[in-house]
Order: C-alpha cells, then structure tokens, then sequence
RNA sequence: AGGUGAGUAGCUCAAUUGGUAGAGCGGCGGUCUCCAAAACCGCAGGUCGCAGGUUCGAUUCCUGUCUCACCUG
C-alpha cells in the first residue's frame, strides 16, 4: 500500500517576545500556510493581553487554530495538547496548506513531534491524589509512601512533588514505575512529522529590551483590567489556566500590596525567567530544530523552507 | 550646627560575647513524557563605608572621617 506518509509542517518557536507571530505569520502567508498555536495559555478564552493572542488583523490575514478553545475553568494538559493538534494538522493538510506551529510552549512542541509514550492517567485518581499530596504535608506523607512503594521513582523525583504524584498515579494504575514504562526520549528521537523546524534566537540583551517594551505595550492597552475580570471569573483559582504569568502579580497591585512600578518591574522578571527557561529548553531538547538568528532576513527564510520542499 | 541610628553579596537584611561572614530575592547553568507561562536541581558573587589605633588576630572594641535617615535647634 502506501509507504507511511508522513506530513510536512513547519515549527517555529523561540523565548517569549521573539517574534513568533510576526514570522510565522508571514510564512503562512507566503506559502498558504494555516497556523496553530503551540501555546498552553493561548488555548484559553480571556487571556488575550496576557497570552499576547495575534491580534483581529492577524487573525482574518491567516487562519489560525488552537487558540480560545477552552474556559479557564477547563484542565488541560500536554497529551491533550498533542491530540488537538494532530487533529488540526490533518484538517489543514486536508485542505491542501501547509500547517505552520507556532508557540513557545516547549513540552507542547516536543510532545507534539516526539510523541508520549501510552502512560495511562486517570483524572478522577489524579484528582484524588493532588487533593491528598499537593500540598507541604502532603508531600511528607507522598515521600513516606513511594519510598516503600516504588523506590526507583522516588529516588529519582525525591524533591519534586508533582512528579512524584504523577509517577504514583501511573504507579497506580500499572502497577510499574513510571521510569521503566518511559523510554528515554534521547535514546530514540523519531520525528512524528517531516518538519522544517525554527527556534528563533536573539542577543540577550535585545530579548531583555523586546521584553521590556511588549510588557509596557500589554500595560497599556489594558491588560490590569482584562486580569481583575479574568480574577473575578476565579483565575486564580483555576487548574491550568492559573499559572498563566502575570495575573497573580497583577492581583496584588489590584488588592493595593504593590504600586504599579513593582508590578511592572516583577512581571518583567518573570518574563525574563521564563524566556530563559525557554532558551534553555529549545537548546537542549530539540535537535531537529535549526537556530534561526534575529532578526532575520526573510526572503532568505522563506527560500530556505521552499528547499526544504514546501 | 548638635543628637541618635544605620552603613555587610546587584537588592533587602542576618551573624560573629574579637579568630576574615550567611539567607531570601535577583543573576548564571541545568533537569524535564499528561498542571510546563509550571515544578525542581546546581553554581557564582563580599578587600564586612573609608583612614587610623588597641590586639597574636578586628567585620566585630576605640578614635577620626564620609554618606544616608530621623530628631533637636
């Protein structure tokens, strides 16, 4: 029959504040591209400031997918990450383009190229677990348990308390630890998809400007009062969206704990934690991807991928 | 001008009844298979305001000096 047809799609990821959109957005456009966000914050309606969502322009330019799908009262999580976005690059090859992932959210992204191994979960048992582990006792408790139940994982996760509960909820339902269920990513890299993959790279202290600039920009155009009605809609009480940066600094200016330069100033900080993170992740755990220097030319870029047979 | 207090890591602050100093935050490196804008691990920074004195030895005691804050006039 037909040899496994792989899909060609292109990635391009890089720190926050890198210029994602603005490539990606104009790859699509040269090469009838569609694009879908590779971002676990984007997927949720209301952080539009705050996820810095493409804006209504960028939107009707291109098509865009995975973005403002889920209330953020809804629990996600990286397999069902990966199942939307297969679902939507195989709608988009369908229709003839080219899928064009853009984000900045790493494990998506690896996840999405790499695939999960079949780790079983369980979210009423998950549930259960985070109610009775996550929290400083908790931990204790967690610790006394696994190190009898599955020594291998404690040891491995001994100071890391979700990924502790994580392995005692596969441990659970398997009955093996959830290091031996895993193969190493590393030892085999096979790409899911044929992928022409960017991670855009910049001079550190550029990004630290480009920070600086967007957080004022998503200041100015209102992103305190899209936070205090996303926290009067329980935000931060929220599963998955609640880790979304900014907010929880964004709440204590609200409640008058620090004035506005602080706030500034934290979020900043944050961000700048976060982009390293994120420099350091696209370093280390994406071989297929090429380093894309910024800023670029991008008739160049745009040559580089057509050769690449797109 | 006088009085009082403070001057210790980039920042906020500990400690040493005299034997050359720690923490949090920040910075830097890293980990990462179902909360990942998360969580976790590791590392590097200090001539202890400056100048003298006492002492085997001072960041710690004494004197002077500078800076800052507050108080009095």
């Amino acid at each position: 029959m037909f040899k496994n047809f792989i899909m060609k799609i292109i990635v391009i990821t890089g720190p926050t504040a890198s210029g994602k959109s603005d490539i990606s957005l104009e790859i699509a456009r040269r090469l009838s591209g569609e694009i879908i966000s590779a971002d676990s914050m984007q997927l949720y309606k209301g952080l539009d400031i705050g996820a810095a969502k493409p804006d209504k322009r960028e939107l009707e330019t291109v098509p865009h997918h995975l973005i403002d799908l889920f209330e953020i009262s809804e629990r996600l999580d990286v397999f069902r990450y990966v199942e939307l976005a297969d679902k939507a690059i195989c709608e988009i090859r369908k229709r003839g383009h080219v899928p064009v992932i853009a984000g900045g959210t790493g494990m998506y992204i690896r996840a999405l190229l790499y695939g999960l191994d079949p780790l079983p979960s369980n979210p009423e048992l998950r549930t259960k677990l985070d109610a009775e582990f996550d929290s400083e006792p908790g931990f204790e408790k967690l610790k006394d348990l696994m190190s009898v139940k599955d020594p291998g994982d404690f040891q491995r996760w001994k100071q890391h308390r979700r990924k502790l509960i994580r392995a005692l909820e596969v441990f659970e339902i398997t009955g093996k630890s959830i290091t031996e269920l895993q193969k190493t990513w590393k030892d085999n890299p096979s790409l899911r998809y044929d992928v022409f993959a960017g991670t855009l790279v910049w001079d550190r202290d550029e990004l630290k400007k480009r920070i600086e600039t967007r957080t004022d920009k998503m200041l100015e155009s209102g992103w305190v009062d899209e936070a205090r009605e996303m926290i009067k809609q329980g935000l931060l009480q929220s599963p998955t969206a609640h880790q979304a940066l900014g907010y929880k600094i964004i709440a204590e200016y609200l409640e008058g704990l620090i004035d506005r330069e602080t706030m500034r100033c934290r979020i900043i900080t944050s961000t700048w934690q976060y982009a390293r993170r994120q420099i350091t992740w696209f370093k280390n755990q994406h071989p297929e991807s090429i380093p894309i220097k910024m800023p670029t030319d991008m008739e160049k870029l745009i040559e580089e991928i057509r050769m690449a047979g797109f």
